[in-house]
DNA sequence: AACTGACCAAAAAACGTTTTTAGTCAAAAT
DNA sequence: ATTTTGACTAAAAACGTTTTTTGGTCAGTT
């Protein structure tokens, strides 16, 4: 039945509560209470809260990942491609809980033990992200200047959207409209756009 | 030398001092000290703390409003005027700190003695934006399904990118990527984009 | 090597007290 | 009649102190 290894318990009792209660009000204690856990076992496995937090948040980015992975592989358009892209990516998102926090903390006080995770991740998009456009040049429906430029332009955008949508929970108001604006950025990628 | 009413006066000082200090941190006892008036006085134009704030904010909001009338009455291509009306949009903005002061709000506690003046804006500008889009249509420039809607989502990304932009100061950071955002949405409305 | 739980210093919560603040109003000035 | 004043009040915020909770350690157990 249970087949988690400690570590793994932890992990996921963690990421419940951080996700519920937030990186600060949620306390060691009632991680280790609810893991059947000694505290000093969580301590054995994790050296810190932050350190414990950016694991929690580790997994989230690391199932993102593997789900961006999985589209970039498929066999289609660039167009399709980059459009399951975006949306993949907010579905994705949007269940990534304690990702969320992070964001929330910007505007609070900054997690600076994720800066690191956070532009790695970054970093790994914009190639990926740039791995579609230049398919898109290649098969002659995109046309754009600097490939990697353009990747990180359209992940700003994202990103920038990324806050009303999760944080001021408008994702019901918003979902339509979001969905139309990556229409309008995708044909301002393709060729004939405009001139 | 001071030819400002008393009315005038209190509005001016008050938006400075907002403006330093936001909405909590400031009082009334300042602003009343600052504008040397008595605190009766800004309580007689002014009926309440969040009255004067809304009026503060109504200011910022009016210069922008004309501002962004000023390029709609312009004489030139729609395609031209979409982009200085984005980029009017973001400088004017850059000089309407209480109007941010909003924004930051909206995730600690909400101003709801703000959301008329916000929803008349919003309404404002999607019908500003429309116009300028169905120009672009007539100049058989543009090719647009629904021109409200759309209005509605360049609005939405104006709005979402404006938090990065202005709440966290990365405006050095992030000004060179606006300008492509922008191009590439503009080029997603142009007419032959894609297909 | 993995895990436990008593222990500690530091931080946060709780609490009572003092100060500050938004808002009022009767009176004065214009 | 309209505008301005400043002393006043009730409520909220700030302050200082005590108590509790929390992140983290470590000697010992499994």
């Amino acid at each position: 039945m249970n087949v988690d290894t400690t570590r793994e318990k932890i992990l996921k009792v963690a990421s419940r509560i951080f996700g519920k209660y937030g990186f600060q009000k949620t306390t060691m204690d009632e991680i280790a209470r609810t893991a059947h856990k000694a505290k000093g076992s969580v301590y054995y496995h994790f050296k810190s809260k932050e350190e414990l937090f950016l694991a929690v948040v580790n997994v989230e980015i690391e199932s993102l990942k593997n789900a961006l992975l999985a589209v970039a592989a498929k066999e289609d358009t660039a167009t399709n491609m980059i459009r399951d892209y975006l949306l993949t990516r907010m579905k994705v998102l949007a269940g990534a809980v304690n990702y969320h926090e992070t964001l929330k903390a910007d505007f609070l006080q900054t997690f600076e033990f994720l800066d690191e995770l956070r532009s790695e991740f970054d970093e790994f998009e914009v190639e990926l992200l740039s791995g579609i456009l230049q398919k898109g040049i290649d098969e002659r429906s995109f046309e754009v200047e600097d490939v990697r430029k353009t990747a990180q332009v359209i992940i700003l955008a994202m990103k920038a959207i990324e806050i009303p949508f999760y944080l001021q929970n408008k994702i019901v108001e918003y979902e339509n409209t979001i969905v139309e604006l990556l229409d309008i950025l995708i044909r301002g990628l393709e060729k004939n756009a405009g001139r």
